[in-house]
DNA sequence: ACGCATGGTTGACAGTGTCAACTTATCAGA
DNA sequence: TCTGATAAGTTGACACTGTCAACCATGCGT
């Protein structure tokens, strides 16, 4: 077959992955790469025309990643909590993997616009959020237009995202928030996106609902 | 005088904003900022103990540089308007400095957690959140209790940074996301800050109010 | 059998952070 | 005034990085 793809160009966006997790992402050598595969410093070369070309090559694959974990999740949750399985699935992949999340969102190595590849896996996960949140009651409301539907979709996103932005800031650590805030961060957060989309504020069993789901995906809330 | 600082620190410090404002963060290099300014490549060394120790004082300096940006412009905009006020002046210093806004809040290179220096900005800016929102009539509703408004204090933050971030972030530059939700973003994320804290939709007039002072601080929305 | 693309090699170059050692100059205290 | 220490700046080296260039093997289509 003519298609087989090397198993090294494989091989080396695993152990990135690898070296990534442990070392940081700005860490991330090509030859350490090499290296750790027992192999020249330059054969990575031949799979990947730099170090940017990798590393969004990585990306595009944490992001679909990324989109399937969502899209289980949120239909494992089921149509009348899908959005929140989704928002949930969102924060707590983020969590989990710190640095792949990075790899996707940090504005400055990982991403030069030059690399369209990326677009394979960010695509779906947009859409993916668009389309929830189009399934839900909210989005039957008369007064909700297809454009006022857009505006919350990406506000939601800037929510969740902010959210997980600052809980994994090492700037906001170190701020003088109240342990409380901090421990309730996300629980609180998912407790007002309803009010956010102008719905009434969540009754006592829709805010147990969020509680259970928030403890059950977060058995530990994270430490450092 | 026993206390003058060296004037080399100083142009260090300049040069180094400089440098990562025409070259980005990652490629700041001490040794092409002593270049730059006609000494051996290791005089920066005498001042700072490492790469890493001159970003952090750089981001100390950024973030104070920030607190007093917000400070400023909360209380140019009068009581009522104080904390409107802040929140524009946030996003307005982050679109405009889009690298320096990295150095504070971004998760890898700059900001490791053994630089303390950086507490001097950064404690303040949080507190001036804070007491700002504590003087809206908001914090004067019987239902909000300390705790509460702890809690709310980090949300309006997640949402404004989680604005800010997605405003500049390479990702959703990227995404399909509508033109019509991106342009505004801003003005549409501000609207629905009342309702986050449980207050009724804003009038028409408070509307009016906030697209101005949103067209007013962003004369033109930015580009690239 | 030939040629040639593919995947691999070694070698070099410029650039980086940082350690170490050497040179000054400045200034305090004897 | 001499002395010595300390601060500020120098040169030199080392290990590391990404990347260019040239060379070598293998295997496949003509």
């Amino acid at each position: 077959m003519s298609n087989t793809v090397p198993a090294l160009r494989q091989a080396c966006l695993d152990e990135a992955v690898r070296a990534i997790e442990s070392d940081g992402i700005e860490n991330l050598s090509l030859r350490k790469i090499a290296r750790r595969l027992g192999v020249s410093h330059q054969a990575p070369y031949k799979h990947f025309q730099s170090r940017d070309h990798l590393l969004a090559e990585l990306t595009a694959n944490v992001f679909e990643e990324f989109g399937e974990f969502m899209e289980q999740r949120s239909q494992q949750a089921g149509v009348a909590n899908e959005l929140l399985g989704m928002g949930l699935a969102y924060v707590e992949y983020a969590l989990a993997n710190p640095l792949k999340y990075d790899l996707m969102f940090a504005a400055d190595s990982p991403t030069p616009a030059s690399h369209p590849v990326i677009l394979r896996g960010s695509d779906k996960c947009y859409r993916l959020l668009r389309a929830s949140l189009g399934r839900t009651a909210y989005a039957r409301r008369p007064e909700i237009t297809d454009e006022i539907l857009e505006r919350d979709a990406l506000l939601i996103f800037v929510l969740i995202h902010g959210l997980v932005s600052a809980l994994t800031s090492e700037a906001l650590k170190r701020m003088p928030v109240a342990d409380d805030a901090r421990l309730h961060a996300i629980e609180h957060t998912f407790a007002r996106i309803g009010s956010v989309l102008g719905s009434p504020p969540p009754s006592r069993a829709e805010l147990n609902e969020i509680s259970q789901s928030i403890s059950q995906a977060f058995p530990k809330l994270q430490g450092a």
